[in-house]
This record gives C-alpha cells, sequence and structure tokens, in this order.
DNA sequence: AGGGTTATTGTCAAGTTGGAATAAATCGGT
DNA sequence: ACCGATTTATTCCAACTTGACAATAACCCT
C-alpha cells in the first residue's frame, strides 16, 4: 500500500479522508429445521425501525474480528461464542450510508443452539429470521444489508460443499441424519440418505464415532450412531449441490470463494 | 451495522474514530513462465526502499473497486485493464501501520501481455516479482503485504480449480497447450497433457474453437488448435491440484473462497 | 524417407456417484 | 412372540470420471 500516495489534489497522509470503518456480522443458525439469520431492530436513525445486522464502530485499538464479536454480543445478548467466524468482505459504496462515507467489513458466523436473543446495547430489539424470508425480499432492511445476506447466504452454501463446516451447525456430538439435515435446510434440497451416509464417512477424518447410539425415539427405528467432528476441515472430493425444485439457480454468482473458497 | 452504538466510552455517529481506509492490488500475470505479481518500491518512510503492493487512500467519492484500479494505474504507470479484478479481504490490525489506525481493502487482479511496468505516480519504481521469491521472504516488503500476497496467491490457485478463469492469463486466442501451461505454472505441478485436453474440452462451454490452428514452429510438432474463451464461469467437476513434489502443502490454508469462494 | 516434436485421440483399470435394494435394530400393537 | 412400521446402516450395480499410458496424427528438419 503506497498510501504516502499525494494525488493531484494533494493529499496527506494524517490528512486522510473522512471515511468511517464499521464492522456487520451474518450470524447463521439452523432453528426449527429452517436457516435462520440473527437480525437487530435500528433505535435510531437512518432506518429507524428496519431491521440491520448486528454491527458498529471500530474501536482505535481493536482488530476488526475483535469488533464483529463485541458488536454480536452488545448488539444481541448473545453470550455463546460462534462456532466460526469469518470475514465475507468489504462493502464501501460512496453512498450507502446518507450521513458519512462508511465503509463496512462483513462478517459471518455459525451459532449452534442459540439461546433466544434478548437485544442488548443500544439495540431495541433482536429476532431470528428464516433466511427464505430475506431472500424473498419480504423485510425491510437497513442499508445495503439484503445484499450482504445474500452473498452471505450464498458462501456459507458453497462452503459446506468442500469443508466440514456443516458440523458446526450441530450439537457437539451428533448423529449422520442430523448433519444430513443441516445439509438438506442450507441446500433446499434432498440429500440420499445412504450416498450421503457413504460419503461422510469415507472423508478421512470429517467424523469420529463416540461409540455410542442415541436411544430410540417414540416412532421407533435403529439407533443412529453418534459421532463427534474430526479434525479435517476439507473435504477432499466436494460434496455437489445438485439444483433442487424450488430453487432455481444454474451459475452461482460471482464470489463463490473461495472454495477456495476452496480456500 | 448498527453503528449507532454508543459504547460506554461514548461515541457519536458523527465523531467516528479516526481510521484511513485505503485499496492495495495483488496484480497477477505471467511472464517467463512464471507467476509473477507487480510491485513498487516505497519512496517516503515509513519502510522507504521496501517493495510494497500498490495502492492507496481510497478518496471521498470514489467506489473501492474504483480507487483499486485508480491506485494500480497510477502507481504502475499500467494503463491496460485488468481481465479480471476481485476483492480478496480487508485486513486492519490495529498496528499493521506505525503512523495511524489504517485498514486496508485488498484486491487481486489478473493481467495479460502486461507492458513492461515504468513506475508512475510517486512510486519511485515498479517491477515484477517472481511470486517464489516472495514465497521464499527473499524480498522486504512493506506493512503486511508479504501476507496479503500469500493469500492471494492461495486465492489464485484455488480459483483455477473451479472456475474458467486459467484463460484470463492467456492472450485472446490461445491453444490448449497456452492453457495447460497456465495451471503448471500457478500451481507449480506438471499436468498430463492428454488427461488436460480431455477435461477442458469436455467442460461446457469452457473454450470455443476458432476453427484455426497455429502455423507450425521451428522445431515442428503437430498444428494446435485455437481457442478463444467461452461464457462459462465455472468448471462443473473441478480439476484437482496434486501436490506437487516441490511444493508440500497438506491443508491449505483457512480461507480458500470460495471455492467459492467456491465465493 | 526417417527421426524428432507437439497435439490429439484411444484404452483400460481403478475409483466415485446416483439409485435402488437389502439388512439391522428398534418401536407399538395384537 | 410375532407383525408391520420406522429409522439407520450396508450392499449392489450400472454409469461415469480419473489417472496413467499407449497410439495416432500432423508437422518440422535433415
Amino acid at each position: 500500500m503506497g498510501y504516502d500516495t499525494k494525488p493531484p489534489d494533494g493529499y496527506d497522509p494524517r490528512a486522510y479522508p473522512p471515511v468511517a470503518v464499521t464492522v456487520d456480522v451474518v450470524t447463521f443458525t439452523i432453528v426449527d429445521d429452517q436457516l435462520q439469520i440473527l437480525l437487530i431492530r435500528r433505535g435510531q436513525a437512518p432506518h429507524r425501525g428496519r431491521w440491520a445486522l448486528p454491527g458498529g464502530f471500530v474501536r482505535p485499538n481493536e482488530g476488526l474480528e475483535e469488533a464483529a464479536l463485541r458488536e454480536l454480543h452488545e448488539e444481541t445478548g448473545v453470550t455463546a461464542e460462534p462456532r466460526h467466524l469469518e470475514q465475507l468482505g468489504t462493502y464501501g459504496r460512496p453512498n450507502r450510508d446518507p450521513r458519512m462515507r462508511v465503509v463496512t467489513v462483513a462478517y459471518w458466523a455459525i451459532l449452534a443452539n442459540l439461546p433466544e436473543p434478548r437485544g442488548g446495547g443500544d439495540a431495541a430489539e433482536a429476532s431470528l429470521f428464516s433466511v427464505v424470508m430475506v431472500e424473498a425480499d419480504a423485510l425491510k432492511l437497513a442499508f445495503d444489508h439484503g445484499k450482504i445476506i445474500k452473498e452471505a447466504v450464498e458462501r456459507v452454501r458453497s462452503k459446506l460443499e468442500y469443508t466440514t463446516l456443516a458440523a458446526q451447525f450441530c450439537p457437539p456430538e451428533f448423529t449422520i441424519s442430523q448433519l444430513r439435515r443441516v445439509y438438506e435446510v442450507v441446500w433446499n434440497a434432498r440429500i440420499d440418505p445412504a450416498n450421503f451416509h457413504r460419503k461422510v464417512t469415507t472423508s478421512p477424518d470429517f467424523l469420529r464415532s463416540t461409540g455410542d447410539v442415541t436411544n430410540p425415539r417414540a416412532r421407533g427405528g435403529r439407533p443412529a450412531k453418534i459421532y463427534s467432528p474430526g479434525k479435517a476441515m476439507y473435504i477432499s472430493s466436494p460434496l455437489m449441490r445438485s439444483p433442487s425444485p424450488t430453487d432455481s439457480e444454474d451459475e452461482p454468482p460471482e464470489e463463490p470463494p473461495n472454495r477456495s473458497d476452496r480456500g
């Protein structure tokens, strides 16, 4: 970064342009067999009363990730640490905030077993919303948060293909059915149980058997083996999402990453 | 973003913390059968004399991507438009710049047929460096630019697996051998010509035959068919990089994309 | 014509996938 | 105790993909 640049109109390294840097967090969880995100209702202008991502200013001696975690906790009352926190991208279109130039660094997180959010800090209210509602634009969102959320949804969907992140949506110990349900909910697609079972059990160190099985439920059925997550972070040969009938996308939008994302 | 947050120490939306936002660009090109990146030599403190990524302040009414392109052109004298420009990530560790808090949004770009950089703006010098040199830490780099470059290299490597971006390193019309060479250079691995040929020709709309063939070279050899890039942006079933003897990585580092990056 | 070089096509065994069938382990009801 | 229903786990098979390598094609030079 040669930001000692002195363009024709003459910047000085200390006379930096007035820009505010914020962080925003798209927090995913699965509740009621639906992929949901955590939003807060804005208590102040602009966009007062609209739903928005939790987030806020980065403090002078605070790292970006640190700021993201702090704002998540402060504004939503969530005390649990996210199972995963990852940078999504930075949004800095000049007029995305009416008050001044604001560049926001967006993060996305996975939170399992989310306790009911209670709204802390100065956020009036915090609540979970199904991503299908957001994808249908059924919600009035503040700023460009609709765009950010859609890009986060695409990121989490594509990350399930080649990483072992799906297990982070599950409790510490889980069955293969539960894990499959994560994929089905996030991808909004049906997955063949037998093939899924074969795939995840042969993927090296994706799952570790605890030796236990579930105690069978009321309706009967063979008890399922119980697993915990292995140490592998990537799946050698990715799972594929086949286009589901309800979900009609042919070409994924720009920036699925880093499958990169595989990486 | 609820950056109406008023933390205990009392922020006001207009009394934003003093942060500078810059952009930096990692520009890749292939010259002399090597993956190379474009760096400038810093003419001012801090890190005067060190090599750094081209970049600089984002101007008040300028988009981030726009700023990245401007700085690339201003500081390196490159006039050609990049074939690809994509956000890599944002780096904002509190003391990454000794002068003040600077958050930088990093981009990476592909530039084919790079004309010799001449160093423009106030950059003393601009030059290409092989990524193997940078990966070996053989170069004194400014700030955290070494880290940024390494993450960009991993990103471009993983993106070749599942996208058709490799063609952007080639001239508008090229042969399959040239395309294969791109993969071999970027991945630092040998690729079987026959299997590669089969793979790229069967991948839907990756390549379009122009009908022409090369006029044979001095050394002889069968003339190669000439192709231009198709419209497909993704490869249905990814190419795999097998660990090469010289390049020993077992687990890819965090955040390859996307295979999103996948996004 | 013959040997060298590069491009392209073909072959084959090994592995992977999707789909369906089968087996295993439990339930509740009779 | 047995039967059907239910859920999980395993097996089978045909279609496809991959990697390694052989064979062919089309050109050079001598």
